[in-house]
DNA sequence: CGTCTATTTGAATGTACTCAAAAGCGGTGG
DNA sequence: CCACCGCTTTTGAGTACATTCAAATAGACG
């Protein structure tokens, strides 16, 4: 297995980080030093459940997926994650209690992992990152308003037209009955989605 | 009409700043000076579809719905803001492009509104507020993915009974039919939803 | 008291789910 | 290189959940 290509992955994320806010270079080796390379198998898990999740993760390569198992053993998929997105449990993360998320590889991942304790470190000491942030979570709360708003307006079949459009790219890399978890509806009900529209 | 009680409007919104950061006076000052206070009158709209939303508006008095209108010209609630909420159409105020949404008083309601602009020169000259908004959005971003799980994972039913516990104060003050809306089915259906559980 | 709006009811319909089985597909080992 | 295995997708029949439409009630407010 060939070791994690650090600087491919450092690059990344600085231009990532670059976007939004304007850094020093002893920010930007300050941020870097407090990051963590990591690589997963296919199907190995980033967080689990019943654990406290503990890193922010900014995935350099591949594809996860975040789920939550319902009282009948149902997975049910609530975000997909490729290159240049971050991924936790949240929710876990800001309180320190128990993850009520699985977050699962989909394909050999690599990320770069950033503890609580350094990235409340970094907000106080390089306060550009609570402006980076801020804005992370505007566009993720507008996209997640935009995603509640179709549920609650469309049909299956509009829904994952619309998905279609939105992320081809992953669209390409996940399994449809995964897709069809993340849209709301079982594997059965997009195949026949699939059939009708491919039957226009 | 009474004037509105700008002391107890700036103490509210003061008293919920001062919960996640700490201010000097001169910084609440300040802070206080870019708010405009506003009455609203039932039905009376804050933001409207085609209109750039140039506002963040702070609730400190009444109750205000969020709602798109879909082709067929039917309305669809994505959120409620009560006492102490923000609202706004986040999507239009980053960029400056026409609301997609409405956002209308549900009540006699009032509010106190930060521009754009100043909003942003905020953030540039008190950065604790980058943290302020960025913890704000955290939490928002915890609560929309759990109502896309509640979206994806259960029935209307359970969806109901969900809200209901969560958001006692809203079920109180907001009609049933846009509760229905908000939760994605339809007035009718609540109506059984309601009945089948008295019968129990 | 009357009017307007919101809620309830019921019947017919449609959308999406369940379950079981078959077909397709990709990787691996013989 | 083929055969087999496991996993994903497709198919279909029967069912359940939720919608539509129309009409009847119920509530709120002037």
């Amino acid at each position: 297995m060939q070791p994690i290509d650090t600087h491919f992955a450092h690059d990344l994320i600085l231009r990532h980080v670059d976007s939004v806010i304007t850094l020093t270079d002893e920010q930007k080796r300050y941020f870097l030093s407090l990051l963590r390379p990591r690589r997963l198998r296919r199907k190995q898990l980033l967080v689990q459940t019943g654990e406290v999740c503990r890193y922010e993760s900014f995935v350099t390569k591949g594809c996860l997926r975040a789920f939550a198992v319902d009282q009948k053993g149902q997975e049910h998929n609530v975000m997909f994650a490729l290159e240049e997105w971050w991924i936790s449990d949240l929710q876990s993360l800001l309180t320190e209690q128990p993850a009520t998320l699985y977050v699962e590889a989909l394909e050999e991942t690599e990320v770069l992992q950033i503890e609580k304790k350094d990235l409340d470190r970094l907000f106080d000491e390089v306060p550009p990152f609570e402006r980076f942030f801020r804005v992370k979570l505007q566009n993720a709360f507008v996209a997640f308003q935009n995603r509640i708003y179709s549920t609650i307006s469309q049909t299956a079949e509009e829904r994952y037209l619309e998905f279609r459009q939105r992320y081809p790219r992953i669209e390409q890399r996940v399994p449809q009955y995964m897709i069809a978890s993340f849209l709301g509806f079982t594997p059965e009900f997009l195949s026949k989605i699939r059939r009708d529209l491919a039957s226009r």
